[in-house]
RNA sequence: GCUGAAGUGGCGGAAUAGGCAGACGCAAGGGACUUAAAAUCCCUCGGAAAGAGAUUUCCGUGCCGGUUCGACCCCGGCCUUCAGCACCA
């Protein structure tokens, strides 16, 4: 054979893959079911990065893996095209989304066939196609007949740059998920989806799929459970009632002061008996004029006492002065707080401040200094001096019920789900506003409801919707009353479609439901579901709540979407830092695949780095993975008319099987890519390999390697390398008869010695004294076959 | 602060049932081939010391201690780095 030719190998066999459709999932084949699947690709982007390279090619590797072991593989591919990232994109190349989305895929399409990616091309969707996004607005439909979609004035954060409301999903660290800038709090209308009721379902997630710790750990922090207790405090001269949520009910006899966060409603309800109004109103101001980031960065606790009314202890009468403060947050809890300051943090530095009295409650440390939250004996309690903190607990919690002034709580710090955006490209609400009947939804046969063209789609400063500018649309007729009504012209965010979007690759062409009962019996969870973990406490949450009602619904037939999660890390600039345009550290993975091809970028990709490690890039590496295949290539110049694996490479051969098996279900391909380079150069040092040997050997790098291996398998044996099994190992063959043992005088190894596999424990020991000449041992310790540990006297 | 993970050559990284630390690859140095370069091939490549030399000895997986015949691996206590969350009551 002439020298490799990538861009000739590659260029054919892609056509061939694609004319030939051969990744095809079969539905009900009675093979065993493989689903494997790696986050659809959002459109935002002219075509794919490094970090899809990292992502995808190892799970192409599984597919094609697993297709050889025989199992009927479901390995999908699809385009998250809804949403804001696509639509920022549209507008800053000043296209119209829906053309954006179609170069895109198209341009995608391209390079990942380049890359070799093996996906059932026939199933591929787009969120913004109707078809698809008929059934998004259906799931929409079933979540608000069930009462978990429900409409609702409300505080939420706001991009002013992208002029939408964003979730706080979207808005981690304060800062807006796609342009990084500041998020506001706004006052707006919104359509809530009822994600705190799944909460408690959320945190068993693990029992249903394997999921690495620290996911469990992120996922955990960010649904944030905590146990405690709301008690009602009553307020002088009222009727009225403050509610706080507590988590340490045994502090209650060292409240000292109540904090409530500026936009509690109590404030407007008491304007009259407040002394200092305008000096609240004042501070309510100033709040309102700092960004949710500046009131968390600015850790220095501000806050202004209420004139003329306090809250009154219900378990000992005394009168708690009230404090509005900004370190009370309206969304957690009731938005208010008892203050235990001799035992929390941020109380006790309040207290300091505005020189409140600290009441020492249980027994530890030093309150003159420093607040104590460690566990201690209750004191100045009443009837609970001398329990501990947790008996504390529970005897505060049964007596606060018991008298009617509280109730046993669980609060969550994740909240609903925000679900409209003041933005064009996404799902359109199927619901009518009308001035007779409210919100109403559309009737099923209606659906999907279009998104109209419009020629000026970009947001509104206002934060108005741009679907607002459709007047033919808008305006309808209600489908309860008929009369006059208009549409709802927000739009669904971009995680809706991605939602549920694994069930729709198993029946994607149905347009009678959203995916059939007999395909989700056969085809069932996705057995392995890899991304990025920026999407565990975002798109991972919502996927498991709006999964969690379908079942509940009767929907779909298992309870939690995927067996086992995966995160792949990140491609890093050669500077270390993360790729970007500004840093100028950004490669371009068509770049790498031009000229060193595909099968030598996609192994380079799984060599260079752990699957789930950030990884460096570093252009220089590649050469390694070129030779190889190289070496490859021309392996049949040494090949014998052998017909049997040789005695010489048994041992080699099934102990390669092993190892790479093992590395695949294991995703460690480096050393899988490591181990066949080892059995390439041990083959080139021994000079020959047999057929048998050969046709192995192809079958077990072709997951890795698909072109290479396709042609070779082609050439030399005449036959399709996919319709080969991978080849299996003999457990009795991972050793090789004569084998090399260390040998250690009180632990430090001393020398080796040849012995017979399985070789009598006397005759080894024998041996290894005869090596040292020693003739008196106290002890010989043999671990057969591996290592041989003689003690002697010091 | 809370939660989670990780510390091994110049670099990426091997070595989990506790059993020869540094596999495989990159970079570097030396050599062969070449008019030259690229490509290719061969050798060296954790540190220190001894020897003309094959070689030998000692030290070495963040630090200190423990368990063990034997520890990168297990246990206890520190240090450092990374990631996520963070005025969540």
């Amino acid at each position: 054979m002439e020298g490799y030719n990538f861009k000739e190998v590659e260029e054919k066999w892609k056509k061939k893959w694609k004319e030939q459709k051969g990744f095809k999932a079969i539905d009900f084949s009675p093979k065993p079911k493989y689903y494997v699947l790696t986050e659809f690709f959002g459109v935002s982007g002219k075509g794919i990065h490094m970090g899809h390279v990292k992502a995808n090619v190892p799970t192409d590797v599984i597919a094609r893996y697993k297709r050889l072991k025989g199992f009927n593989v479901l390995y999908p591919v699809g385009w998250d095209a809804f949403g804001l990232p696509t639509e920022n994109y549209a507008i800053k190349t000043g296209e119209q989304p829906e053309k954006v989305t179609e170069v895109n895929i198209e341009n995608f399409t391209k390079q990942l066939e380049s890359l070799g990616m093996s996906y059932d091309w026939d199933r591929q969707f787009s969120t913004s196609d109707p078809k698809y996004y008929k059934w998004t607005q259906w799931i929409f439909l079933q979540l608000l007949k069930h009462g978990l979609a429900y409409k609702k004035r409300g505080v939420v954060n706001f991009c002013p740059n992208c002029k939408t409301t964003l979730s706080n999903e979207d808005s981690q660290n304060g800062e807006c998920d796609r342009c990084h800038g500041k998020v506001e709090q706004r006052e707006r209308d919104v359509w809530y989806l009822k994600m705190t009721d799944y909460a408690d379902k959320m945190l068993q997630d693990h029992e249903h799929c394997d999921f690495p710790e620290y996911v469990k750990a992120m996922q955990r922090n960010w649904i944030g459970k905590s146990e405690g207790a709301e008690v009602d405090f009553a307020i002088s001269n009222t009727d009225k009632k403050l509610k706080i949520y507590t988590t340490r009910p045994d502090t209650l006899f060292g409240v000292t002061f109540m904090g409530i966060a500026p936009e509690h409603p109590l404030l407007n309800e008491l304007q009259d008996k407040i002394l200092n109004i305008n000096e609240i109103k004042e501070y309510q101001e100033q709040v309102k004029n700092k960004t949710s980031f500046d009131r968390l960065v600015g850790k220095d606790k501000t806050g202004v006492k209420i004139e003329g009314v306090y809250a009154i202890n219900p378990i000992n009468n005394k009168q708690i002065p009230i404090f509005i403060a900004d370190y009370v947050m309206m969304g957690y809890g009731t938005g208010a707080l008892m203050a235990v300051p001799a035992h929390d943090g941020r109380d006790y530095e309040f207290a300091k401040k505005f020189n409140i009295p600290i009441i020492e409650v249980i027994k530890g440390g030093d309150i003159e200094k420093e607040p104590f939250v460690g566990d201690g004996e209750l004191i100045n309690s009443d009837f609970l001096n001398g329990q501990n903190v947790e008996q504390a607990k529970q005897t505060m919690i049964k007596y606060l019920e018991q008298k009617g002034i509280g109730t046993k709580k669980t609060n969550f710090k994740m909240q609903d789900w925000p679900f409209n955006r003041q933005r064009y490209w996404g799902e359109p609400f199927p619901v009518v506003i009308c001035k007779h009947c409210g919100y109403v939804p559309l009737p099923e046969s209606e659906l999907p409801l279009k998104l109209p063209k419009i020629e000026d789609y970009k947001p509104d400063d206002n934060g108005d919707s741009p679907l607002a500018k459709a007047k033919d649309w808008v305006n309808c007729k209600c489908p309860k009353c008929g009369k006059d009504a208009r549409r709802e012209t927000d739009t669904m965010p971009n995680w809706a479609g991605s939602s549920w979007y694994w069930l729709r690759f198993l029946d994607p062409h149905n347009d009678k439901e959203f995916v059939s009962q007999d395909k989700l019996k056969y085809w069932g969870a996705v057995d392995l579901y890899t991304g990025g973990d920026e999407h565990v406490t975002r798109h991972m949450l919502y996927a498991s709540f709006w999964h969690h009602f379908l079942y509940d619904i009767g929907a779909v037939p298992f309870e939690y979407p995927f067996k086992k999660r995966l995160c792949n890390g990140l491609v890093l600039g050669a500077d270390g830092n993360k790729m970007s345009k500004s840093l100028g550290n950004v490669v371009d993975p068509m770049d790498i695949l031009t000229p060193y091809g595909a099968d030598a970028f996609r192994l380079y990709t799984m060599f260079s780095g752990e699957y789930d490690q950030n990884s460096i890039w570093n252009e220089q590496g590649i050469k390694g993975c070129v030779k190889f295949i190289n070496n490859v290539w021309e392996l049949p110049k040494l090949m014998t008319n052998e017909d049997k694996i040789s005695e010489k490479h048994e041992v080699l051969l099934n102990r390669l099987i092993k190892k790479i098996e093992d590395s695949i279900e294991n995703f460690t391909h480096n050393t899988a890519i490591s181990d066949m380079m080892i059995f390439v150069n041990t083959i080139k040092q021994d000079g020959f390999i047999t057929k048998e040997e050969l046709k192995e050997f192809l079958i077990i790098l072709n997951p890795f390697a698909p072109f290479i291996t396709s042609e070779m398998f082609e050439k030399v044996f005449k036959d399709d390398i996919l319709q080969q099994q991978f080849p299996t190992y003999n457990k009795d063959k991972l050793l090789e008869n004569e084998i090399e043992i260390p040998v250690q005088v009180n632990g430090k190894v001393k020398g080796t010695i040849k012995i017979a596999l399985n070789e009598e424990q006397n005759s080894v020991i024998e041996k290894a004294k005869n090596l040292l000449n020693l003739k008196e041992t106290l002890k010989e310790i043999y671990v057969p076959n591996k290592i041989i540990n003689l003690i002697v006297k010091k």
